[in-house]
DNA sequence: TGCAAAATAGCACGAACGTTCGTTTTATTA
DNA sequence: TAATAAAACGAACGTTCGTGCTATTTTGCA
């Protein structure tokens, strides 16, 4: 089981319009090449701020090559989103996973994602920025982010339900409750550490968790 | 008591350089309905989305007329901010200063809070997309947004002591941890309810704010 | 009412943007 | 190796951007 259902770059699905040239080998090498560098590009200025001249630049390529892998700009920005996707997934997701289920695998889940926050401090995360970036504005790209969001959230949720069933919290836990609140803590660690550059931000989010765990902790069980 | 330190449009202040004209009455009122305009605009798209040309359009003026008033796109932001600074003192901070002091007040900063923020559903927040915008680009306008911030949760923090001063929290209270998890909360209410459409984001942080209080309350008081 | 000063308009600039096009280079395969 | 398809290039298009200049209009005060 993974976070997501991989929509992937299903070379098959393109409908007779807008047919695109069936990639080769070099060809999704330098693909590849491109969007792992947009992405480190965009973790900083933004899915918006993202533009393909200075990207070519960084690749060491003409604007129109870097163009031609994606056809348009927003193309381009769903990719790198599905990108971080597969790396917040990869980071985050599947070493929690190796934990024991229920309280274990929650704890693991919160300290991989609040760990991720805390490196992101110095790159930027772009479920945040990109968030504020598409609020109010349609399109595949807002898509992209509500669906990995969604995905994440949910796999967070079924992490408190679980702990919930083994008995480890108690049974009137709220678990969307318990998720809202921990998906508050780490919009303020990113916000605290890297807007406002307060160094205990980090202790301070430690701090919120187990008072929110504490809440729910049945008796008995004190770790 | 307000809750900046308000450095105004001090026309004695600007030095030798750059100097510009004493403002007309004429000129004064066009420039406070230029930032009011351009607040309104910013507040969808953003500091960085603001432009010179489109706010001229809005305002049925020509760029360079705009463009006058600021000299800069810089120092137009900056207005911005703080007209919003302005806006958020008048509608949050000052109303729930009437409230008694102790948790009276505190709960009425926080009830204005998640009420303007709950309206700014609709239209945005740029101390929430500013910090975004300008997370690791220094300059006056990162500035102004910090300063801002850092004004309003101390104010925040104030009124949490207050309450421990006055008995309604325990005296284990850590003033700064509650306005930590606080500002957490109206982050999470701006990112479920704006970006993603959920619709019980504000019951949610009407429980979560409970959760907190409820946390450091003193026995006999229960309200 | 006249006159200086301030407000606004008009125009131009260089740069960057996404995108299109025709051509050339490189990779794949028959 | 020859034939074919994909990848990459370079130049140009039309916009928009912020910002300088220089007129022109409007305002406020003597």
């Amino acid at each position: 089981m993974t976070v997501h259902s991989d929509p992937g770059d299903s070379p098959e699905a393109d409908s007779a319009l807008k047919r695109r040239p069936k990639s080769s080998l070099k060809g999704q090498q330098t693909k590849a090449a491109i969007v792992h560098a947009a992405l480190n590009l965009a973790t900083h200025i933004g899915l918006e701020g993202l533009s393909i001249g200075a990207l070519a630049e960084r690749m060491q390529m003409s604007k129109s090559g870097v163009f031609a892998h994606f056809g348009s700009r927003e193309e381009l920005q769903v990719s790198v989103v599905r990108e971080y996707h597969a790396r917040f997934e990869e980071e985050v997701f599947y070493p929690a996973m190796k934990a024991d289920r229920g309280l274990p695998r929650l704890r693991a889940l919160f300290g991989h994602w609040m760990a991720r926050t805390a490196i992101e401090i110095d790159q930027g995360c772009i479920y945040i920025s990109g968030a504020i970036e598409f609020e109010d504005r349609d399109g595949p790209v807002r898509d992209a982010l509500v669906t990995s969001m969604t995905l994440w959230l949910n796999a967070l949720k079924r992490a408190v339900a679980k702990a919930k069933a083994t008995g480890e919290l108690t049974p009137d836990t709220d678990e969307a409750q318990v998720t809202f609140e921990i998906h508050g803590l780490i919009l303020t660690l990113h916000y605290q550490a890297r807007f406002m550059r307060s160094a205990d931000a980090l202790a301070r989010v430690q701090t919120s968790f187990e008072h929110i765990l504490a809440r729910y902790l049945s008796s008995g069980h004190t770790n």
